[in-house]
DNA sequence: ATAAATGTGGGGATAAGTGGGGAAATTGTG
DNA sequence: CACAATTTCCCCACTTATCCCCACATTTAT
């Protein structure tokens, strides 16, 4: 399971050290693909193969479809860990992400975020502003 | 599984080199014909055999569908990969594509795609202005 | 304080992508 | 049928990118 917020940084390569804690579960192999609100997501094998499959079976006839499939596999790049325990991440990606030197790494259960630091600074603190109201919609839900 | 984004370019013989990823699954053979959005779709050659199956079944009688199979089975081309792993389009299919010299080859699951720089740069743009959607479409996937 | 583990940087070997010459095959024409 | 013209494909050479490896810095643990 991925948890945990982690503060690392891109080399002239694009190479992103992966912590420590996550390597086991990705050292088989990872995706790297597209995430919501500009930052990229990071999944295992299994867990894309899952997602993969959801995606493909959406209609190649409908254009909003296809567009968002092609955002998704296009997007995506399936990478290993080299022997110091990092990925590179394809330049299309950085760009996407908006990725300059800073990086914040965080685990989120099933999969790993990497974010521009700057990004996920603006990102958090917006949502930390929206605390309460959040609570109360996890209330409806049930969880609190 | 075809993933990822690629530029490549297509010299005066018109041969477009393929990412080296992708070889293994095309190197037995493959098929490229037009695609929808104006690229061009290449496909395995089992692959194929499925799409031409499904091709088959759409009504005849209606004049979309009709013109859908034309573009597909007229524009089909039989390529093998060169020696050193690059096929050659055909120039009725570069005109189709509008493909000059930069192109953009992707990977879409069981098929690759190959565009123009700009036409992919323009469609790729308008894709990620439509965000919203997309979020919804992952919640509704079950990614999030 | 010392040792171990984690993260960062960069040199150099290796592989991937690109361009073009020339042989073989194909096509067309006298 | 012979020969020229064109196309196709193999091969070599060059450039650029990728990956492996070693080394150093920084943090954490003993």
């Amino acid at each position: 399971m991925f948890l945990g917020e982690y503060s690392h940084s891109i080399d002239e390569k694009g190479r992103i050290a992966v912590p420590k804690k996550f390597r086991n579960e990705l050292e088989k192999g990872l995706i790297i693909t597209r995430g919501l609100d500009n930052c990229l997501f990071v999944f295992t094998d299994a867990e894309w193969q899952k997602l993969a499959e959801q995606l493909q079976k959406l209609p190649l006839t409908q254009a909003s479809a296809r567009s968002f499939v092609r955002l998704m596999f296009a997007g995506a790049s399936e990478e290993l860990l080299d022997k110091q325990g990092r990925i590179s991440v394809p330049q299309f990606l950085r760009e996407y992400a908006g990725i300059k030197k800073n990086v914040i790494v965080t685990g989120l259960f099933n999969r790993m975020e990497i974010w521009a630091e700057d990004a996920w600074t603006a990102y958090k603190q917006s949502a930390e502003e929206n605390n309460s109201e959040l609570a109360e919609q996890l209330a409806g839900i049930g969880i609190i």
